[in-house]
DNA sequence: TGTAAAGTGGGTTATTGTGGCGAGTTTGCA
DNA sequence: TGCAAACTCGCCACAATAACCCACTTTACA
């Protein structure tokens, strides 16, 4: 499972370091093969390890293809699923499309969520994170789920 | 499976560069031999590897041909489907009356979509993206299938 | 505080993308 | 049937990009 937040910097070339310690994993399975995708509630990318993706792209593709909404998921997440790759340091390349769609600049955050990553433009992450904030003390119509579950 | 975005410029003459990296897949099946044909309810155009096609082609023939709406199915598929050949750079010419239905101008987008490519008029992409970006955040009927399915 | 590892940036080279030229072929028309 | 125009296709050259390699800075830890 992947977890934490991290910030890193995006070099003019659009390279990114993965943090060091989650490359071992990567490495492991599937020799570093990643699969960087958009999200499509919110700015951001989310990146897989390529054996985690398939799994889901395989779920995917099994969709009825005839209805419109699952039609335009596919479009849009293996659509824009792009193959990406560790390089010597670790490093991967992010298309210029794909950094376009989450707005990316120099300083970016990478989150760790479980079987995927996210990456965030600072800025948008900082703006979106404020908000959640807000709306998680705010709400009121909490799932009972949610009201049991002790911290 | 094919998948991502790729940005790519179609030249004067009607020729588009399949990006390299799904090259040496097309070589391997059928020797770059493809098949373009029109999408039924999106402007756009689809890309299929020619062993691929046939499949379709079989299962598409094999269908109730009194049936009017098969019927025109296998008139629009079948009728604007045009064998399309890589040629020594890994370009591909789109013939005109395919370029036209697309409205396919100097910037498209080739969409990897598992066993096929999508190829858009970039201007026309853009549009549709944002378009189901908005409806897929909306939808009210999601089907079960893809509720169940975490990403 | 020394050492190793990680992060960052830059330069070089190889590969890919793109546009243009021109030969050969087909098509249409006189 | 001959000529011109349009279209294909192969080739070449330049431009853009990504892969690779190296060097310096920063951080972590003993």
């Amino acid at each position: 499972m992947f977890r934490g937040v991290n910030a890193i910097k995006i070099d003019v070339k659009g390279r990114l370091a993965i943090p060091a310690r989650y490359r071992q994993v990567l490495r492991e399975r599937g020799n570093g093969a990643l699969v960087a995708t958009i999200d499509t509630d919110e700015p951001c990318l989310l990146i897989y390890p390529l054996d985690e993706w398939e799994l889901i792209e395989r779920k995917i593709a099994a969709l009825p293809s005839l209805h419109p909404v699952t039609r335009r998921i596919q479009r849009l997440l293996i659509g824009h699923a792009t193959d990406v790759e560790l390089d010597g340091h670790g490093r991967i390349l992010i298309p210029p499309l794909l950094r376009d769609y989450a707005g990316l600049e120099k300083h970016a955050i990478l989150l760790g969520q479980g079987k995927k990553f996210e990456l965030w433009d600072e800025g948008c992450w900082n703006q979106r994170r404020d908000q959640y904030l807000k709306e998680v003390s705010e709400a009121t119509d909490i799932p009972v789920e949610l009201q049991s579950l002790s911290l």
